[in-house]
DNA sequence: GGTGAAAAATGGTGGAC
DNA sequence: GTCCACCATTTTTCACC
């Protein structure tokens, strides 16, 4: 996984999170080189798996989905086979945004993204009854102070 | 904060979410319409917010960001003043990918995205110095299961 | 609100240095 | 590897339905 980029790969990378809406030569200008180089670059990155996606950041509120919650998981089940079930069912619900792994003793993480409380509970209630969870714990998100898909570079 | 939005324009911004980087004339064949009034739908979307910033999606680990935690922090403080330097703190760090204050006995949760455990511990060494924080639990992420700025249409 | 065409800008490629 | 110029595609505007 680990990739080689260097200075110039940075500012290229930078500008694209900024706004990848930029025309090659706009790019190409602020990082003080010209189009070739700068599209050769895109190009070996994307092959490489560093660029992913393109995408465009929507507003949720504007869509309706109003409530954001964190959950915590703890489960008492370790086995490969219900792990696999766990797993398959988070990567298949599309109000989860993110899922994480976890160390220590809470297992699990979970960003979910809905319309409010009661659909909340509609996807809580598929979850439990899918796979055997030990302790459930939502946190409930009252203002997003930040969000952002910037990585630091 | 709400805004119209019709069946049509849900499957633009669906396409746009999946691949903004496609033509208007693809999108405009695989929703079903034309050139202009896509695009017209796109720009009033852009003006009213629904749309934001277009992106790319960068790979962390690639980049040698490979710790991902959540953060819970719990404080005693909640006067304005105390308030506004933190959040302050949190929009200024670019390794905070995301802040959000809770209800409930845990008042913030952080996301975090650092080289390794050292880097995290800078973080966390900065953050305490900078505003008084009652109770801090880290959670170190193992696996990224699921991680997507796809939001359910 | 949709159609079609035309002008301006951009992406992608190949060749010279 | 960088610069430059070329052409096909695409974006964006506009007049008309």
């Amino acid at each position: 996984m680990a990739v080689r980029i260097d200075e110039m790969d940075r500012k290229i990378l930078s500008q694209l999170q900024e706004d990848a809406s930029q025309s090659l030569d706009e790019i190409a200008r602020k990082v003080g080189s010209s189009k070739t180089p700068v599209w050769n670059r895109i190009r070996r990155m994307k092959e490489q798996g560093v660029i992913g996606r393109q995408t465009v950041i929507l507003d949720p509120e504007a869509l309706g989905l109003e409530a954001c919650f964190f959950v915590l998981i703890r489960t008492s089940e370790h086995e490969a086979e219900w792990q696999q079930k766990f797993l398959r069912t988070l990567r298949e619900r599309p109000e989860v945004l993110e899922a994480h792994r976890l160390a220590g003793d809470i297992d699990y993480i979970l960003k979910v993204r809905v319309q409010n409380a009661r659909a909340y509970d509609a996807f809580y209630q598929a979850l439990i009854s899918e796979v055997k969870i030990y302790n459930v714990t939502a946190l409930l998100s009252m203002e997003e102070i930040k969000s952002t898909t910037l990585l630091p570079l």
